[in-house]
DNA sequence: GCAAGGTC
């Protein structure tokens, strides 16, 4: 009898090849399909009872095969009320492009028992398996399905999924399922009814989407524009104490930092001035760290790549990608921030010590500079930290920009491997009148990862002269200051993503699109950041830069105002690299009309805030825990946005009115 | 001519 074969299918090319090397151990015939990426691995291997010894094929799809789209009745965009979309029949199919990825799965499905699935162990790979599988079942109806368990692609990981196949997760795969219809019935309904609505406003054929991504994305930015607008500069003052010693020039700044009453200010002054010596209350050292960063995820590589390099989120993504399929980096799209301990770092580090630029730093660190990174708080179970995976040459890469990511992913991996910067700071405490002051310095003792990491500064401050506990002595100077409030900038990109990751808007593979798409519809205009325009106003102090918890870590998935101080200030601009490209997003007048439009008409839950969204991603959740169903979710949403759509569509005239008040003549 | 999500 000859052994019985086993079709096994993943996600994307790369898993289809390194999964047949490990199972087959090299030896393996491979075939080429109609799909010029898609190739097909056969070899045998010994499964776990029943199984026993196979015939293996093992090939992929490309993430997707199947797309949904309306009936005929309902496909074209006059063919019915945009209304009806909610309840039309949609209808599944595969696309010209994906035709021969589905036919490569029928064929080889046809002479298989088993139907093995290797997607990813995400939602939507799950949901890629019932396509998978869907696909298969036609050709074979008697084929059995399962699927591996596994989430990197270590040898004895593979190994280990190969000998226990489990199934398919329903659950997940409907959550994904439900979000594919609501977010299709709704986009195109809102889509076809608001171009409609606004054409002879624009006054031409352009395209007003609306998408439950682009729009929070676009509301996001025409709030920043509205704060910007509607800011009024409030005036503070402050106290300023200046002390020449040694030959040094040391400010002493007020702990209470400023005050927005200029009587108080000047009461507060007075009782300082009637005292004539200043008393030194303390003077601490203390040993400072300047964190190392963590492992790289695709958001933090965006909004890096933004921040540092200057290049837009979707240029540093089509570059990853380029960089992947070359063979030089890891799988560019990836949640996790912790390295897996089966992973061999030091011989990744290895390969790096012929670099020019940072190969000796590599050499430091196989010599004995080796720290294991640290370990982040998010693991999507899938993909490894982007890392380099080979050492490329300068020469070998086509572009400026190409060259420039790649550094980017090398020295930060690089820089994960190598320990904390260490220092020290001296925080000097006066006491002048009734006012407490203080003034600090820093001593860098150590660089470590600071040393390639160079994006990052950390630089000792002038000495401060010696100061001892109790002693008194006459300020050289003191006075109050005045400044006022500055306005925030636009929204730059780094912000943006930062944003959208802490809302749940997109995915990581996703956000860069939605960005470029609402630039693509003309809502918003993307322009280089100006330097230092925004740091012009009044919060002229700048902070000793010696908290460096602060510059290393907690900006995670946080709000956008941590990131905007630190690209904002003296850190940001003195870093090495492309400087001055950093993008920042201005709406545009249809961008406002259509966020201001909509608010009036007044939802509950505006469509250009991320709360629908967020919602939409917790029913997903719960239909992976099983406390609603595929159709509680889509019954439910579907009833919600059909309401809002009715309500638009009584008071089209407000959306129009607004979008005249922007546009008009 | 619509969405968002995979991947190339």
């Amino acid at each position: 009898m000859p052994p019985k074969k086993i079709l096994c299918i993943a996600e994307k090319p790369s898993i289809a090849k390194a999964v047949s090397q490990h199972m087959s151990g090299g030896q393996t015939n491979v075939r080429t399909t109609k799909n010029k990426y898609i190739k097909n691995y056969d070899f045998t291997y010994l499964f776990a009872q029943p199984w026993g010894e196979c015939a293996v094929t093992m090939t992929s799809v490309l993430g997707h095969t199947v797309e949904w789209d309306f009936d005929d009745a309902h496909r074209k965009w006059n063919s019915c009320a945009p209304g009806a979309l909610f309840e039309a029949r949609t209808v599944q199919v595969i696309g010209e492009k994906t035709k021969d990825v589905a036919t490569n799965i029928t064929h080889e499905a046809r002479n298989a028992s088993m139907l093995f699935i290797w997607t990813d162990c995400d939602r939507e790979g799950e949901y890629i398996g019932t396509e998978v599988r869907d696909i298969a079942l036609k050709a074979n109806p008697r084929i059995m399905v399962k699927r591996a368990r596994f989430s990197n692609i270590e040898r004895a990981h593979i190994l280990h999924a190969a000998q226990n196949p489990i199934d398919l997760d329903e659950r997940q795969a409907a959550a994904v399922s439900a979000r594919i219809e609501l977010d299709l019935r709704i986009g195109a309904a809102f889509t076809r009814w608001q171009t409609t609505a606004l054409k002879a406003i624009l006054g031409s054929d352009q395209i007003v989407s609306y998408g439950s991504c682009q729009f929070p994305t676009l509301g996001f930015v025409v709030d920043r524009y509205h704060k910007i607008k509607n800011f009024v500069a409030e005036p503070f003052w402050y106290i300023k104490v200046m002390q020449k010693r040694d030959d040094i020039h040391v400010t002493f700044n007020w702990n209470r930092s400023r005050l927005f009453d200029r009587m108080s200010t000047v009461i507060l002054f007075e009782r300082c001035l009637l005292e004539k010596y200043a008393t030194v209350i303390s003077t601490v050292s203390k040993p400072a760290r300047k964190l190392k960063p963590l492992p790289l995820t695709t958001v933090e590589l965006q909004k890096q790549g933004s921040r540092l390099l200057g290049l837009s989120s979707q240029l540093v993504m089509t570059i990853a990608e380029k960089l992947y399929i070359s063979g030089f980096i890891s799988y560019p799209r990836t949640e996790t921030d912790q390295f897996d301990k089966a992973i061999d770092l030091r011989a990744l580090v290895d390969k790096q010590i012929q670099s020019e630029s940072w190969g000796q730093f590599a050499q430091g660190l196989m010599d004995g500079g080796f720290s294991q990174p640290c370990m982040g708080k998010n693991n999507d179970k899938a993909h490894p930290p982007i890392h380099p995976v080979a050492f490329v040459a300068p020469s070998a890469l086509a572009t400026a920009d190409e060259r420039k990511v790649y550094e980017l992913i090398t020295r930060r991996f690089l820089a994960c491997c190598s320990e904390d910067a260490i220092g020290e700071t001296t925080t000097v405490n006066i006491k002048y009148g009734d006012e407490h002051f203080h003034t600090s310095g820093l001593i860098v003792r150590k660089r470590n990862y600071l040393d390639v990491y160079i994006y990052e500064k950390w630089v000792s401050s002038q000495i401060l002269p010696k100061f001892r506990d109790g002693e008194r002595f006459i300020p050289t100077e003191a006075n109050i200051t005045e400044g006022k409030t500055s306005p925030p900038a636009y929204l730059t990109e780094p912000e943006l993503i930062a944003l959208m990751d802490a809302n749940g808007i997109g995915t990581d593979a996703t956000m860069a699109d939605h960005i470029a798409r609402i630039t693509e519809r003309m809502y918003v205009f993307a322009q280089p950041k100006t330097r230092g325009a925004g740091g012009g106003g009044g919060d002229a102090e700048e902070e000793m830069d010696n908290e460096p918890a602060a510059a290393g870590r907690g900006r995670g998935r946080g709000h956008g105002r941590g990131g905007a101080a630190r690209g904002g200030g003296r850190g940001g601009a003195a870093a090495g690299g492309g400087r001055g490209g950093m993008l920042e997003f201005i709406p545009s007048n249809l961008g406002i009309a259509l966020v201001e439009g909509y608010d009036k008409i007044g939802f509950d839950n505006s469509l250009s805030k991320p709360f629908l969204r967020k919602e939409m991603e917790e029913k997903m959740k719960r239909i992976c825990e099983g406390t609603m169903t595929r159709g509680d979710v889509v019954h439910s949403s579907l009833e919600q946005y059909r309401d809002m759509f009715i309500k638009a569509s009584r008071q089209v005239g407000i959306l129009q009115e607004s979008a005249r008040k922007y546009l008009g003549p």
